[in-house]
DNA sequence: ATTCATATAGCCATTATTGGTGAGACACGG
DNA sequence: CCGTGTCTCACCAATAATGGCTATATGAAT
């Protein structure tokens, strides 16, 4: 069915002149439309929740609100939608920033059109384009544990404590029995749970559990 | 030939009533002499490398550094000496933190002193003294990684490599898209996993497959 | 008083996983 | 040559998990 769809893309971008051709060029290519175009954060945080484009391109420097800060806000209520990021400086933090809010991809403005779309097709289909470079430190940063504790710290007590016995393996009637709640409880923490780590299954949830986990913190095996 | 040789004991515990109660047992048991005595694990780290004692009873709640990681840069100094933890607490997380920590035994500061004292002839022979409670969640935990790590040496190659992207979170689709074969044949490889491995669900296997690869599946030191 | 976060619960639909069974190709050792 | 194990593929059925909605209650914060 996806394959006769046209891949949605909204712009996030302040330059009007850059705004336009973006737009130009993801109308004139095959298989993209472009669903709307944002002058700023702000208006792209109030529209964006309606038009639930399937990626957005999102520039860094807008004035008020940064591209950053829009991610982080917008990924929450359109979880399923890819965001890419478009800027012309290749700034470490904000890479890092960029992907912690929910960001999949880091593109350079000098990226030639051919290889935007490309970006924009592959990011779709759930890569992560980026440049080899940013691609090589994010790389390094994800050897080390950095990221995974500060998304598992937004977890409530509750959350936790279901990712918990996630974890271990228990069917979601099992947590159930054990939490002392529904299942359909339970269903919704785990939900809650994805979106916030931006998972999409169980064991990446708990991937990121157990690489969170300090070494030294070992959750135990067993209990007899 | 040990028989005529005392047992030098050092004692680390901040509480002093309790520090003179067990100095004053070991000095007046039988093949039993006290080496030293420390009120912080700061001092006892500073001092016990010279005291070079055959056994160090350890505080686990001491102030500021606590005994686990007392026992962490105190063993390799002391590798020959024995270390047994001793606290009010059965917390079992601590218990394998200190094990893991190159502890050998964990007591409780209920036990009687001719139990006492018994443990520490124990640990000084080698043996590893702890009430039968933590010694079965220890068991446990070790027979569970040292099966984990034997059941994974009889999986296939190919059965390794499903496993690999298995514990990645990939979806049997994705797996079989990476290793080039077919949706079926990645069924089929993984239901031979699960079968040599035990288990029922894919979470369960990816535990197995990390504990037998991670620092985790170190050899405690016990002997139950 | 009202917003906000949290925990709880339910319904519906789709996709993913698990289990049972069978079977062909191929290599390797007896 | 034969048996055994491995890798491959297939079909069928049942269960589990995921995602999109909505909704209520409660307490904390504004």
């Amino acid at each position: 069915m996806k394959t006769k769809m046209k891949i949605r893309v909204s712009i996030v971008e302040d330059n009007l002149r850059l705004r336009g051709s973006l737009s130009k060029l993801i109308e004139l290519s095959e298989g993209f439309e472009c669903a709307s175009r944002h002058e700023t954060a702000e208006s792209a945080l109030a529209e964006l929740p309606g038009v639930k484009p399937d990626v957005i391109l999102m520039d860094i420097n807008l004035p008020g609100k940064n591209g950053v800060d829009c991610v982080c806000e917008l990924k929450p209520l359109l979880p399923k939608t890819q965001i890419v990021m478009f800027t012309v400086y290749e700034n470490t933090e904000l890479i890092f920033k960029a992907l912690a809010a929910g960001a999949s991809g880091y593109l350079l403005k000098q990226t030639p059109p051919d290889e935007l779309l490309t970006a924009l097709r592959d990011v779709y289909n759930g890569g992560s384009p980026m440049t080899s470079h940013i691609a090589r430190k994010v790389v390094a940063s994800f050897l080390q544990t950095g990221n995974a504790s500060r998304e598992l710290e937004q977890l409530t007590p509750r959350e936790q404590e279901v990712l918990d016995h996630l974890a271990k393996g228990f069917l979601y009637k099992e947590i159930a029995d054990a939490m002392n709640i529904r299942f359909d409880t339970v269903h919704s923490h785990i939900r809650k749970i994805y979106e916030k780590l931006h998972v999409r299954t169980r064991t990446e949830a708990v991937n990121k559990f157990h690489r969170a986990g300090s070494p030294s913190s070992q959750k135990l095996p067993v209990e007899v």
